[in-house]
DNA sequence: CGCAAAACATGACAAATGTCATCTTTCCCG
DNA sequence: CGGGAAAGATGACATTTGTCATGTTTTGCG
């Protein structure tokens, strides 16, 4: 757990402490599909008609900049809900969000949403507090954009990966598969950065390439590279 | 109403639909202080004790950097709360907050907000609203902070100081005084960039200067230069 | 009022980063 | 399996932006 600038990930579950009949009422009235990777959940610009919860897969949540360049707001995992910020202000989403792998995700429908939110206090105070970690994680964020360079924010975006999707059994390759032009947009910057910086990396032992597989080989000296917040 | 990257503004409070009994509560436990320009509601790292309510006067919120550089995190003035992502979360502020003008604030004791917030649902629904209209506002900026130049950053941030603060009586002019160190910890850039794009600006006519005072003399120019999002 | 400190301003320069062009490799789909 | 498209890689270069040095102006306070 890295004090870093998406300390977010490891919040657990908004219906972490639900009474039953909450966790009932929206198992009956769910609806779950199969999404194949690429596949949208959403679109940016619409108006939000419920709530995502990913139940496998993984999910990202980008912007589009004013020239059509993507941005990467968040990075979605397993057990994470989304489309919770537009449905509670009444707001269009803000950005898309798009499976990075085959996906199964659950469906739960605004007025059964808004309804446990009336019925279950508890389910409102968990997303408060959801809300306000992200909040968190975007301010810090906000700072880390507006003062590291390229070189840090690489570092800082791998050891963020590693925190939110884990690795593969070796306990070292990054257990996510993100182009070049991806990272990019996470990060902040352009791809031939990424790809420059990337291979410097590599070079230096930190980190091995294949392909679109990362291994993690010298995490230590990324920590240091990527000049951490605080704890 | 300019829908930048600032957009959130315009959010009446998380009081407008408490019930009368929520008011009474909190005006009989508020404890209210002045403050001197440049003086600290609360710093960062702290564990907060409540929430502050800024009646009079205004207030930035700044998060440090990893070199000690202050990043402005959000503007704040008469009419709004801060200190509640912290108390939410049960978490350390994330910020400072430090008064730009001598300001008028009420501090609302922590047992009595979360009172409240278990009394009364509209507030947690409203706070739960401001918390998403901020959450929104600080992942638009992150693309803005990724994507665009310091020049159509510096003209968003004149415009959204003009939104937030509004002007003084002669309609032009900023009716705040920051100095050009804060304008560059807004806009997230070196002070010595805003020095030489603020006097390009005023040379080209969008603005004028007059030491701390700043007048929009040309908004639409500054619209067109900042290249705004969507609406 | 006058002085010191802070803020503002400006130039010269270096460093970081983006852009463009081109080539190679990988991936996907029929 | 093969061919075309997408992704990755690399070099040359321009541009943006930050840094440093230095001088000027403003501000606050004894």
């Amino acid at each position: 757990m890295y004090g870093n600038c998406f300390a977010q990930s490891s919040y657990t579950s908004i219906f972490s402490k639900a009474k039953p009949e909450t966790v009932a009422e929206i198992n009956k009235h769910k609806i779950c599909n199969f999404y194949r990777k690429g596949q949208m959940l959403f679109t940016e610009g619409a108006f939000p008609f419920g709530l995502y919860y990913i139940k496998t897969g993984k999910v990202k949540l980008s912007h589009l900049g004013q020239d059509g360049k993507e941005q990467i707001i968040r990075l979605i995992n397993a057990g994470d809900v989304i489309g919770y910020r537009a449905l509670i202000s009444n707001d269009r989403y803000n950005g898309s969000a798009v499976t990075l792998e085959d996906a199964n995700v659950c469906f739960i429908p605004k007025e059964v949403f808004l309804h446990v939110l009336q019925t279950d206090a508890s389910v409102g105070f968990e997303l408060m507090k959801l809300l306000s970690v992200e909040l968190k994680t975007a301010e810090i964020r906000l700072t880390y954009l507006a003062q590291k360079p390229v070189r840090e924010r690489l570092a800082e975006t791998l050891l963020f990966i590693k925190q939110t999707y884990g690795c593969e059994q070796d306990a070292v390759t990054l257990d996510v598969r993100l182009s070049r032009e991806e990272i990019a947009n996470l990060v902040g910057t352009a791809t031939e950065s990424i790809i420059r910086l990337l291979s410097e990396f590599n070079k230096d032992g930190m980190i091995a390439l294949d392909g679109k597989k990362i291994k993690i080989v010298n995490e230590e000296e990324l920590i240091k590279i990527a000049n951490l917040e605080n704890v």
